[in-house]
RNA sequence: GGGCAUAUAGCUCAGUUGGUUAGAGCGUUCGGUUCACAUCCGAAAGGUCAGAGGUUCAAAUCCUCUUAUGCCCACCA
């Protein structure tokens, strides 16, 4: 038998690669390979990354939970699937390669769409090519054999067949409406893609026909069709219904005056002018008092035609000119400064233009037949959008972790408005329709005629919609998507398989900050697509962030790379760093200090198992429960039993902080610190030894994979850890012998530690050997049973065990501790310091003393000792004469 | 303006449906070249559980209010 010889120092870097090629050529990352007989199946669907370019720490959190699942799962014998991907990002993406022409002074006009497209794919190729290796770099054991692209060939057939349903059943229609317009990315945002910024901003006041108006976007009252007013506001109110003929100096306008609730009578002069191509709330009033729609900005931000001599202007510099004018005319009064909000673009910071344009929108409030209403579980034959989406979160079927995040869902789809989702850039799924205008053979007359469909249209003379889809319209089909749908009748049996095994997914691990952009979009898209859920679970992250509490961002440059941690610490030390100390759903903090002592960790495990492998002679796996010897083997497996049913039972309730604590604490304190050493004295315990190292292995191994990994590429095993079986719970003894051996043991624990403790107080040196007497009135056998463990671990040189004789309290030479159920005497001939053995044992008194104070103050009170449930009451009872005992001793020893 | 979260040892956080003298890790102090590990071992100190009221025999835990911080939603012309 050849000796194993390990490094003292576990070294992540040489081995990691190595590892993760060994699992991905195993072929197990693909459900299809997994060994024996898997009924039930669990799938995650990974939130693809943007194809914009390198991971971050939010990838790297959503990567080591994910993986821990699926590991674990894999470990329980599910076929597990974990499908990775990434996401076109349509804006951010076409922004970023934007970017990087006007560096080379180029831009994508200059380009052209073709061009500009192929320019955009080279870049994502690259990208998702990085995305793959940090994956893999973070030990993902995701099946790449089933990686997508929300561009793929078969996602887009997906993307366009979802839209030509939702046209035919009237949920996709065309409409000319206010949206936000980003005049840099030249494209319309859905509502959350706006961001508020608060800054300084001017409030103009001038002379606007009879009254005053202030605002802090003069330039938009070319476009006014209306002044609004409250109508309770006394000041106004009877001018309400009057048409007003207004002079700006240089335009005119003419109004009708309104009233209307959302008119603060507070806020400037109380008078707004109204401009319903250019505000969300004035284009509602518009909308409800049928006004006039002027848009006087263009969507390249330059003022139109309709704004008259200031046509062509930039957005400032009109305002900048009607500011004059307006002094000019005399009609200005005054500017105040006022916070605002200003609405900016979310990826690129651009103050959005609202503007009135055509554009398409998915109806949430309009009802549509149901083919199935048994998945899930509506009554009615017909159903909104909206309706399905609460109905599926309220009913439980699908269900939220953390929990509070329901109530912030429901609100956000109550007030939900349609979706526009067009976009006019060219990155992304191109809108499935086409138009072409005939002429009529007779009449002569223009036909316009419009095609939708998943296949291009015949015929000559079509022309496409120029625009392409929201991004989150595609990524909302991405659970089915990716598992083949539709099923037609060029897919494979395979992929028609996967969208009956894998589908509803298992669960949806993301961060909170997409519950609205993703999470709500999938679930929307998934019940009317497949009249199903995406997923039962959703298991919401926190953000990282860093030691101060900042957010992470590349701005602030505060950022850490994972890939430099990884480097520094190995990949199982970062992936511990994310899960354990972590609240689901609370951000947390990350930072050099905890990775590192998780590095620690790392390297505590991998000398746990150098030990035990450099310590037994056959490294065989055992099998079954190995033969108990002593009171510290049943001890030790006992506690093993109870780790594995909380550990296990953690994992099953997403508690995977906890989880990983209990595991640590097993592994840490009572493997290494307690059973390593009395291993040491008590010998032959190879097959214990190897049983719970093994199965501490088994279950580290969904959180630390490459190290658990490479320890156990040294056993005799022709199966890698990763397919290895979870460790199930099996107590064959009674839970009666259970518990005393338990006890039995942590009394002996406490002996020793309690000797250790008088030795520190008094400053003995830990190699100096000293005598000591323990006096028990019952447990005489059971110490002496242990002399020998006692003895080493305490570090002494002679121990006597007593039923009543104790050693002369009155010897200066001896000091005493008083433990639940024993009396330990250190013999210090020589050594001890008097004076602070006093204090020490004065201070022991005091503290017992108070401590029966508060026992006898709680069972003085009859309400408690009628109230408590017996058990509670009599625990506190023998308590008090445990304690009380003490106190008597202490008090005699001093 | 509406909502949510957080507030526990110097720091980072646990604390499950109310019942231990409130825990862990880091840091601090003291002591250690014990033949797996100094990325380690042994021991100790350190908390009125943000504040005030209430419910209860019993509250870090449940309720109300207050304070501080953070986030989300709405948005002011």
């Amino acid at each position: 038998m050849k000796k194993v010889d390990l490094p003292k120092t576990y070294d992540a870097k040489k081995v990691e690669d190595g590892i993760y090629r060994q699992w991905e050529e195993s072929g197990f990352f693909n459900p299809d390979n997994l060994p024996g007989d898997r009924k039930e199946s669990f799938a995650i669907s990974m939130p693809p990354p943007n194809a914009t370019g390198i991971l971050h720490t939010g990838h790297v959190t959503m990567l080591a939970i994910e993986d821990l699942m699926i590991r674990y799962n894999r470990m329980k014998g599910k076929k597990t699937l974990w499908l990775p991907g990434t996401d076109h990002a349509a804006i951010a993406t076409q922004t970023k390669v934007e970017k990087l022409l006007a560096k080379e002074k180029l831009s994508r006009q200059k380009l052209g769409r073709e061009k500009f497209l192929r320019r955009v794919d080279q870049f994502v190729a690259d990208s998702r090519d990085i995305i793959r290796k940090q994956t893999k770099r973070m030990g993902s054991s995701c099946d790449w054999s089933r990686e997508r692209f929300t561009l793929d060939e078969g996602l887009t057939r997906a993307v366009k067949e979802a839209f030509v349903r939702m046209y035919d059943d009237g949920l996709i229609y065309r409409g000319h409406r206010i949206v936000n317009w980003c005049p840099r990315c030249q494209s319309t945002l859905a509502d959350d893609e706006v961001k508020y910024k608060n800054q300084k901003a001017k409030l103009y006041y001038f002379k606007y026909g009879l009254f005053e108006v202030a605002t802090t976007r003069p330039e938009t009252k070319i476009g006014d069709t209306a002044l609004a007013v409250n109508p309770k506001d006394k000041r106004y109110k009877k001018y309400i219904g009057q048409k007003l003929d207004v002079d700006f100096g240089k335009v005119k306008v003419q109004v009708k005056v309104i009233g209307d609730e959302a008119v603060d009578p507070e806020f400037g002069t109380g008078v707004v002018g109204v401009t319903p191509a250019h505000s969300q709330v004035d284009y509602q009033m518009a909308e409800k008092n049928k006004l006039l729609v002027i848009q006087v900005i263009g969507q390249d931000g330059k003022m139109t035609e309709n704004a008259g001599p200031y046509a062509g202007m930039s957005v400032e510099k009109c305002r900048e000119a009607f500011l004059n004018d307006l002094k000019s005319a005399g009609l200005f009064i005054k500017e105040e400064e006022i916070d605002n909000n200003l609405s900016v673009c979310y990826r690129c910071d651009t103050p959005v233009e609202p503007l009135t344009s055509d554009q398409w929108f998915v109806a949430v409030d309009k009802p549509f037949k149901l083919k199935d209403k048994s998945k899930l579980g509506w009554k009615k034959d017909t159903a909104t959008l909206k309706e399905l989406a609460i109905h599926v979160v309220k009913s439980g079927k699908i269900k939220i972790i953390p929990e509070r995040f329901e109530k912030v869902y429901f609100h956000w789809l109550e007030n939900l408005h349609d979706w526009c989702i067009s976009r006019q850039i060219w990155y992304g799924h191109r809108i499935p329709v086409w138009q072409r205008s005939q002429k009529h053979k007779n009449t002569k007359t223009q036909k316009q005629e419009i095609y939708v469909g998943v296949n291009n249209p015949d015929g000559e003379g079509w022309i496409q919609d120029e625009d392409t889809l929201d991004t989150w319209f595609s990524s909302g089909l991405w659970t089915f998507s990716t598992l083949g749908w539709p099923a037609s009748a060029k897919a494979s049996a395979g992929e028609a398989n996967d969208l009956k095994l894998y589908h509803p997914t298992s669960v949806m691990e993301t961060g909170y900050d997409i519950l609205f952009f993703w999470v709500a979009r999938m679930i929307i898209m998934t019940a009317y697509c497949l009249n199903n859920i995406p997923f039962k679970v959703v298991y919401l992250h926190g953000m990282v962030r860093t030691d101060e509490g900042a957010k992470m961002s590349k701005s602030l440059d505060n950022a850490l790379d994972p890939l430099k941690v990884i480097e520094k610490y190995g990949t199982d030390a970062l992936r511990l760093s994310m899960i354990l100390g972590v609240t689901p759903g609370n951000d947390f903090k990350l930072y050099d200090e905890k990775i590192a002592g998780y590095r620690n960790f790392v390297n505590k495990l991998w000398n746990i198992s150098r030990f035990v492998i450099q310590e037994v002679g056959d490294l065989k796996l055992i099998k079954g429960k190995p033969a108990v010897k002593t009171l510290a083997d049943e001890w030790i497996l006992n506690r093993l039993d109870k780790t594995a049913s909380e550990v296990s039972k953690n994992l099953d309730e997403f508690q995977f902080s906890l989880a990983g604590e209990t595991l640590e604490q097993f592994t840490w304190n009572d493997f290494a610190d307690w059973y390593l050493e009395i291993a040491k004295i008590e010998k032959n315990k190879d097959e214990i030894l190897l049983y719970v190292l093994q199965n501490i292995l088994k279950m580290w191994h969904p959180f630390c994979p490459f190290v658990t990994e490479e320890i156990w590429s040294h056993f005799n095993s022709d199966k890698l850890l990763m397919i290895e079986e979870w460790p199930k719970t099996v107590i064959a003894r009674s839970k009666a012998t259970k518990q005393s051996h338990v006890a039995d043991f942590e009394f002996i624990q406490s002996i020793i530690t309690a000797i250790r403790n008088l030795r520190g107080e008094n400053k003995v040196e830990p190699a100096k050997l000293v005598k000591a007497t323990v006096v028990s009135k019952n447990k005489k056998d059971l110490i002496e049973s242990q002399t020998e463990i006692i003895k080493k671990l305490a570090r002494l040189e002679e121990l006597n065990v007593e039923t009543g004789h104790a050693p002369s309290p009155q010897d200066a030479n001896i000091i005493s501790a008083i433990i639940t159920g024993a009396e330990i005497y250190l013999d210090l001939s020589g050594i001890i310091d008097v004076e602070a053995e006093k204090k020490r044992v004065a201070k022991e008194i005091a503290e017992t003393e108070n401590y029966i104070k508060t026992i006898e103050a709680k069972l003085a009170n009859k309400e408690f000792v009628e109230n408590a449930p017996k058990a509670i009451v009599d625990k506190e009872k023998e308590k008090l004469a445990g304690q009380k005992e003490k106190l008597e001793k202490l008090k005699n020893n001093l």
